[in-house]
DNA sequence: ACAAAAGTGTTGAGAGTACACCCATGC
DNA sequence: GCATGGGTGTACTCTCAACACTTTTGT
């Protein structure tokens, strides 16, 4: 065990959400060196009693407030040299937040804390775009291959509502007849009412029928 | 830095082959403490001036003899209480091992190694076999996704012995005019000549076409 | 009445699947 | 000549993509 240097784990989170009709992800400005002052993704040392996941959980919930997001394993990224402090081993996470349920919060070692278009981004410390990179690249095929997308609504939406974050996410219009079709044609949702004080036809609320209120795998363009 | 207690960590490397037509994987027994004398996935820990990529290289090396093989990086296993000497962090890896080039070596510290039919496997040290179903599941999940099944092959190959591999691989027959028409239509294959010294009619052989000689990403039923 | 978004079907193209016979070679 | 795997084409089905108009509501 004590054979060799061991070296430090980071649970790192990529944290997507829609913003304004656009696709945000979440930066922390370093307030502690190394790249004090640069925009970093969020993320912290693993604890000696504590899972990688929870991990995961715990720096999502510091800068977010968001629990019970969806959240999954990315990447491990351990190259020498990508931590000027010495060996660091990042294991890479991915959030989606519900954004009716975030309260952002700088925590400790971060001077400040904000949303950016994804197509507006700073130089990141690190090797932190890399991160990013495989980050959006796995989010737009999870995307393509499951029915994630819910999961940035509230639990009742329309289906508007749920074409309007695929063409976020995708940066291009759907076919309103091809997608509701797809989706209904699923059979995980279920009516649950209708929209109220709207100044156009109001549309059918869905939700995820019962059983399907995990993350699911079923395919959807 | 040094807040944190510092975990240790592994790469450990799934390592696929093919041999007498079954799907098989290389397991070693341990011949140190804990899980002395208990079947577990080759591994070891990284070194302080080592690449995560390149351990498990070296490891997969170390077992095998096998260089410049397919490796990919899997999942990262961390949970409190995997390893009850403390705490270590898992960063497995898979890799399919090219039949014609192993050389089978027990490392310092097992005291056999062995390939295991995959349906038939010894209970696993650790949370090994958590880790096996991980491996099973993805690689399954890239050779339907993906043309990888060239790399447990020689340079070249006969459309018989790349379907034999895929038939082994999802443990179904699968139709040999539609076979070679999807793998022929992807435009990636050149003929190199003909199967030799063989009691039936010989088989064109193929081989990569330059620039393909990478992974792929080509979809492949 | 008008603005704004909701809702609704059909058609054509391409991909995937099922299916059976002759061919070249070594023994 | 026979055993063994090599090599070939067609028809059906299903999924995906393209495409435009009517409906409901609030103002």
């Amino acid at each position: 065990m004590t054979d060799y240097t061991q070296p430090s784990v980071t649970a790192d989170v990529v944290i997507f959400n829609i913003v304004d009709g656009k696709l945000k992800v979440l930066l922390i400005k370093r307030g502690v060196k190394p790249f004090r002052g640069s925009w970093a993704i969020p993320g912290g040392f693993v604890r000696e009693d504590e899972d990688l996941f929870s991990a995961a959980e715990r720096e999502l919930y510091e800068e977010t407030g968001v629990e019970n997001s969806y959240l999954e394993q990315l990447y491990t990224f351990g190259d020498t040299g990508r931590d000027p402090r010495g060996r660091v081993i990042s294991v890479a996470y991915m959030a989606l937040a519900r954004n009716s349920e975030v309260e952002l919060k700088a925590s400790s070692d971060a001077s400040d804390v904000k949303w950016f278009d994804i197509e507006d981004l700073p130089d990141l410390a690190f090797d932190h775009k890399k991160i990013f990179d495989y980050a959006l690249k796995r989010l737009r095929w999870k995307f393509e291959y499951t029915c994630i997308g819910f999961s940035v609504l509230p639990k009742r939406f329309s289906l508007g509502a749920l074409q309007k974050v695929y063409e976020i996410v995708f940066d291009r219009k759907i076919d309103k007849r091809n997608f509701r079709k797809k989706v209904l044609g699923l059979g995980i949702l279920k009516e649950v009412g209708v929209e109220e004080g709207v100044a156009y036809r109001p549309a059918k609320l869905y939700s995820l029928k019962v059983g399907f209120d995990s993350i699911l795998r079923l395919s959807l363009g």
